[in-house]
DNA sequence: TGCTGTCCTAAACCCAGGTTCAGTGCCCCG
DNA sequence: CGGGGCACTGAACCTGGGTTTAGGACAGCA
């Protein structure tokens, strides 16, 4: 999580910031405008409905974080292949919103900025190639253990369900995952 | 996918190609320089190695796509999430090779090539996120049939083993799939 | 005090896919 | 020509996870 450039602590200062209670949506999966939020504070759930309905658990974005639905660049529209994106509130959580086209102005004035993004935006990619692999080629079971490890605080946070919609599986299987793993 | 500014043109024909032949790796999943692959013409396997050993194709670029190993942004090392990548041409390809460093200068000179770039990577970030999605919550088999219908080319282009491993099975499981699928 | 809804667990059953072993066809190369 | 690889298929077996149904814990609320 590299530091925020100071123009956009400007902007992120002038803007303000908006309130979200626990389980409301900071991003519908309607939505169609790119609006981006940063989290000051709080913790959520970044999730994709398919066609069939079907949801998914990306990740659980906290503060310093940038969570957004889908972009469909204002340049090029209807080339996007994002499914339909929402963000979920889990705590009360403290956001800024910007439109993407707003950031991609202040990125043609500030080199900084655009750096930033790049930045931003190329090690998301990265983790979302990880976790397509491990999605792929991990149990259930493996993805659970890392999970333990890399993120215990999660598992008091969050709901099951949620954790199981971000390991991949039901509720079920993860009720009885826990068991098998946390012995009898 | 959106035509090339001519910035990028430009460079693209000075520095020249260079050719692969078919089982010959664009980018090495070792690899920890971030050489970017514009391909002019070919088939690519993009996979990634976790560390244990297990692969993982996440796509097949093929022309006018841009391909790449692990980007670690040299601004900031040791940020990096991205698994190990690794890039092989299926077919003869011809590609041209920037070094990332080189575009993020490029980029820093040309407004519309930031936005081009900005743009390419956003929509990859919405292909890996459809894609993630596929994978936890749709059966090999309904990717299967998607794939038929969206690429039917690739089937004929592909070694069975490679398409069992983008679907995310095994090329044993994949065999009884095409045989349920195909009728007896 | 109950009623209702939501989250979680338990138990039973089924199936897609992993794994292993044994082929078969094909190409390359000595 | 024969032999060694490699890609693919078939069959048998096992298991992780989906699905369904039921039940328990706990909340908010009339």
């Amino acid at each position: 999580m590299t530091p925020v450039p100071s123009v956009l602590d400007d902007a992120l200062a002038r803007r303000g910031a908006r309130r979200f209670a626990r389980g409301e949506l900071l991003v519908r999966p309607s939505d169609r405008h790119g609006t981006v939020w940063f989290l000051h504070e709080g913790l959520t759930r970044w999730f994709s409905v398919a066609e069939d309905g079907q949801e998914h658990v990306h990740a659980f974005p906290a503060r310093g974080e940038w969570v957004h639905g889908a972009l469909e660049d204002p340049a090029t529209p209807g080339c996007c292949t994002m499914p339909a994106l929402g963000v979920e509130a889990l705590k009360p959580t403290l956001a800024t919103g910007f439109e993407w086209g707003e950031l991609d102005a202040l990125r043609r004035q500030h080199v900084e900025l655009a750096s930033y993004l790049t930045e931003q935006v190329m090690s998301r990619v990265g983790e979302r190639l990880g976790r397509e692999a491990a999605l792929a080629t991990q149990s259930a079971e493996q993805r659970y253990r890392e999970l333990v490890v890399r993120h215990p605080d999660l598992l008091h946070e969050v709901r099951r369900q949620d954790i199981a919609g971000w390991l991949g599986i039901t509720p079920v299987a993860f009720s009885r995952l826990r068991r098998r793993v946390h012995g009898a």
